[in-house]
DNA sequence: ACAATACGTTTCACATTATGAAATACGCAA
DNA sequence: TTGCGTATTTCATAATGTGAAACGTATTGT
């Protein structure tokens, strides 16, 4: 289903950079750093973002700094209506982090991908702290082990062969063998886990958000400092998923 | 701050136009639908969706219909931190939908229009509901007239100008002196109303919601059939503006 | 006050790109 | 199998997006 690579506008392919390079920094960014951070020209980057001005996808602070603009939340309200993961999540994910004092984080698929688009972060000083809109490969992570679980391993091999399983720590799984039982093994469990797969020192259990027709449409994970990772956490994480999961019309199968 | 209109790129222009067309239905739709919404050539508008599924904006459905896409949620994600006007705005107004029993907005500025991105609707079969995503011009609107109250007569006569007084119903504001001096009683107010302006038989009040600079970023309003609406829900619609204002910083000031 | 510097904005020639008509492919119903 | 409607691909080319250069603006240093 997805298109192949020969579609590529690059008008479109720039937009999308200098949207991205805007969604990176908290902070408004100026025409210099976000033309270094696209590598476009000043002067193209400057054309492209007065358009994306003109469309409200970007708007410019009082300095005349660029950010990230409001038509972007119209569109994203009008997204795979009824469902607004971030919406129905966030309280039970601040139920999840009172329960366990971790930090939980909601996660979306983008093609081979794993995005954090929400999260309630643990009060603890040292604490793993995913930034929103950050992404990670979908094979270093526990969340992207389900999704590729929620696909077979038809998918699985596809997604090997696609994107490659780049190795991020000595933990990393690159070999498509390894990865394939993997992925069964969370399949069947019904949870996964990253252990210190996709940084040094960071573990992370993970659950998936299935909607009515049963298919994952987005993740729960809580990730910790691995030596503060506790197999007693599962209950309630698999607790919240299922919470969650019902939400959206999911129900279990028997057995 | 708002860039010219000779700024424009066409292939922008027109992703805009079919990501626009996407989120106006729920329903996915055709290559054909779409194409004909846009007024694009099927094979202009096949290409350009190609390239927004590449890049995750928009979607196919298992019909290979077209939607929208999650890369949207994760651009929106990482817009206005740490303000989210959907997410903390729901509680509060499902608080006011249950004590005043009609369908509470909450609407967004972009440019000369007013975007609605969420609501709670009233449980009365008959109610005024505006779809997510749905937009209005800022002059019939009270939400609309908030914003313009916040940027002051210059700013009115701004817009008046380059959008115009578009009449919608014989209410309607189409003379400038009136909106000018309507725009300065809602400033002076701290509420605004629609009486039968944007349509015929819709009544709505609203109150703005302000962050911690006191610019309004956000417009809180309740929507119903005119002659349902009474001048008794202003203090509770005054309280949840002021709740979600405090909540963004926001401090009145005396007197 | 003037010069230098850095960044932002506009102009414009033109190589490249997006376009849309036509051809082809695909799916479904009769 | 045929016919029809929609989707997808191909390809010539007019139009468009591009980026270098010129110009504008703001700030700092002498």
């Amino acid at each position: 289903m997805k298109a192949p690579a020969t579609t590529s506008i690059q008008v479109i392919d720039r937009l999308v950079r200098l949207l991205d390079a805007l969604g990176q920094q908290e902070a408004p960014l100026s025409l210099k750093i976000v033309a270094a951070e696209t590598g476009l020209h000043p002067s193209t980057a400057h054309r492209i973002l007065a358009s994306l001005i003109q469309h409200q996808l970007v708007e410019r602070s009082e300095g005349g700094l660029y950010r990230l603009g409001p038509h972007l939340l119209t569109l994203a309200a009008r997204t795979q209506r009824p469902f607004d993961p971030r919406r129905e999540a966030l309280p039970v994910m601040e139920w999840l982090r009172s329960e366990i004092g971790e930090t939980v984080n909601l996660t979306l698929r983008e093609g081979d991908v794993l995005v954090y688009i929400e999260r309630a972060l643990s009060q603890k000083a040292m604490r793993v702290e995913q930034m929103i809109g950050s992404r990670a490969p979908l094979h270093v992570t526990a969340a992207g082990k389900l999704f590729l679980a929620d696909e077979g391993a038809m998918a699985c091999a596809r997604y090997t062969q696609h994107h490659g399983l780049e190795s991020y720590t000595a933990n990393t799984i690159t070999d498509p063998a390894r990865l394939t039982a993997c992925i069964e093994e969370a399949r069947q469990r019904g949870y996964a886990f990253d252990d210190e797969e996709a940084e040094p020192g960071v573990g992370c259990i993970a659950v998936p958000i299935r909607d009515a027709t049963g298919k994952m449409v987005a993740g729960l994970s809580v990730s910790a400092p691995i030596q503060r990772r506790s197999p007693a956490w599962l209950p309630r994480v698999i607790e919240a998923g299922a919470k969650l999961s019902a939400r959206l019309g999911y129900q279990p199968k028997d057995g």
